[in-house]
DNA sequence: TTGACGACTGACTGATTAGTAAGTAAGATC
DNA sequence: GATCTTACTTACTAATCAGTCAGTCGTCAA
């Protein structure tokens, strides 16, 4: 049986994420991310020059995978509800796994302490949400599926940052603040 | 002319609650704050023994304020309406100073990797402002200013969540989308 | 006039930070 | 079999961090 290769670059980038959405960007370092994956800390340095770099890549990477599973999720489901249920999903699945928050979130938070090479990322990946939760919310409400009054894109606003701020509020209140967050949107926007 | 005397612990106090603000517990340090004051490190020290000291007074400050801020309100305004866009202002005085965010938000975005004595005061903080939204909202759908399903303590979680997630989204996005969603908030609720 | 006290300063410490430079071992390529 | 490349390690640097401690200076009460 052959050892499986190990692929340092991906451990690193995943022990980052998880620490980003866990502790914030400015609260892990180099040397946490190599204690984690048992190497040195020069190893981190050498997959990723600068904590900037590595930054940006942990958010381009999200923003690839939310494209994917965003193509995914256009080709297997046409329901207006159970494609928005399925978003619903991406944050209760943080919540669940160690109260976890958004990346938008905390990198907005942070937003002016972290390097300004990232910001550009973090910019792009709120816009993209955005834009997906818009287009939803438009074709949702043509199909009478959805009822919100104003537009789509201020109405992807409220939600997006329901679910944004409701993660962040169950951190400090409580994890079932956010499911009585998620019920209330529901029920808001039930024809 | 006798000169005022100055009164650095409330300076000290200032400069943290600011750039916790702008920039987040995690990416301020006491030379920061010696360094706008024009005093030593040691004068921070003097005044707070450690930095979760220093945190905590700044929360137990921002709630005592709060409280004495909704006080005010209740004595001098008895409209609904007016009484939640006056909480309005809160957020939009904080995206107007400098591209601020409420400090309940940070807070829980920092929650897992800020100092343990603050977690509590960070934690009453945001329930503080829940509790006085869900008793503004009752009241307001009592006396038929406010229309929301639900009840009043579940549409306070988006409201505040919404508020929440918005300034941070601004930051990231473009502070005209901060007004999207509070116009969006007033459209779901007029009656 | 003294002496206690509040509000500091100057000069540290030890830990942690991002980042670097030189060296090395294993495998692929010629 | 020599050479290159990839993926590291060891050993370090300079900066920044929270925090400490002994001393100083001005004010005010006795």
């Amino acid at each position: 049986m052959a050892a499986v290769p190990r692929d340092t670059r991906r451990e690193i980038l995943d022990a980052a994420e998880a620490m980003l959405q866990e502790r914030g960007f400015n609260a892990f370092s180099y040397h946490h991310i190599a204690e984690r994956l048992g190497v040195r800390n020069a190893a981190v340095h050498y997959h990723f020059r600068s904590k900037a770099d590595l930054g940006v890549a942990v958010i381009e990477r999200y923003r690839r995978r939310f494209a994917r599973w965003a193509e995914k999720l256009e080709a297997e489901e046409k329901d207006p509800w159970r494609k928005l249920e399925a978003f619903f999903q991406i944050y209760l699945d943080f919540k669940i796994r160690g109260g976890k928050i958004c990346p938008s979130g905390i990198l907005q938070a942070e937003y002016h302490s972290i390097p300004e090479e990232m910001r550009a990322s973090a910019s792009a990946l709120i816009v993209d949400l955005q834009q997906w939760l818009t287009r939803l919310l438009a074709e949702g409400r043509e199909q009478g599926a959805f009822q919100f009054p104003g537009e789509p894109a201020d109405q992807a606003m409220v939600v997006g940052a329901t679910l944004q701020g409701a993660l962040q509020i169950a951190r400090a209140w409580g994890p079932e603040r956010f499911d009585t967050a998620l019920e209330q949107l529901r029920r808001q926007m039930r024809p």
